[in-house]
DNA sequence: ATATATTATATGAAAAATCATATAATGCAA
DNA sequence: TTGCATTATATGATTTTTCATATAATATAT
């Protein structure tokens, strides 16, 4: 009898999940970098505000959470703050300066890293997991 | 221009592994379950012994987490630890009794679950996927 | 056999995440 | 408009996780 998650495809898939991400996430330890705090400057890249309900979803973090990771990015100088003009409960959390200069080095490395991981599988292959990916995370509405 | 994340391989994989565990995530929260613990329950059923070593790879948690996670379980009278024979450095964690019967309930819904989100791709997809990301985790040696 | 390196797990101190709930803005119905 | 439900973020209290390192067993080289 084989262990229960050895075929079970949602373990499968995060154990695969966290095993590519592995190596550029040893890199960023290396830079001092917590996973998490990556997280949101990639989402923040290349230059789009997101509000931190969006960062806590793209992040994987819960709210509180997030509110948390902003504020000491906030103290950091990475990110800055503001109430959103359209709705006031709203937070707009966009990269500053030295931010957006962390971010686009940490992306071109993540770019790198992607690049070494697909190579080795065909590229039609990764197209075709890419475009999985993409439509579970944001279905394209069905005809 | 677009978001960094929204054609980054590794966030659309971590974030799509989220969405399609989420509805069962639920499930757990309702039961008052953590994830962190269901992942032991998954990897030590159906009655598949493993070290804390190999349950924090498996279970995606760091050494430490891992050790205090099974004290937790293990006061919890769901799993018992015992040194191993082999190699007294490990520790060989087992479900008891009372922890076989909630694995095995929580496997269960877990593969209805997984009828449900697999349903609606193709069956060959599917397969394919699992093969890809069984071969992450665990790579077949090229010959 | 001895010294040294490596591996597996444990643990104290500190940082981070989480839960429950609060606060505040917005949407909506009567 | 008023009142009520909903949504977005914040926060206090607590639990978990993590880092750094300790401890102990095993492997390896000489």
């Amino acid at each position: 009898m084989a262990r229960f998650t050895d075929t079970y495809l949602l373990a499968l898939m995060a154990q695969a999940s966290e095993r590519l991400s592995s190596e550029f996430h040893a890199e960023l330890a290396r830079q001092g970098i917590p996973v998490s705090t990556w997280r949101i400057l990639a989402t923040l890249s290349p230059d789009m505000p997101a509000t931190i309900g969006e960062l806590s979803k793209s992040c994987l973090a819960k709210q509180p959470t997030m509110t948390r990771q902003i504020e000491r990015l906030e103290a950091q100088g990475l990110v800055q703050r503001e109430v959103s003009s359209s709705d006031r409960r709203q937070v707009k959390v966009r990269l500053t300066d030295v931010g957006r200069i962390l971010a686009e080095d940490l992306t071109q490395k993540a770019k790198v890293h992607e690049a070494r991981v697909i190579d080795g599988y065909g590229a039609s292959e990764v197209d075709q997991m890419k475009r999985f990916f993409a439509d579970i995370v944001a279905p394209t509405p069905k005809a």
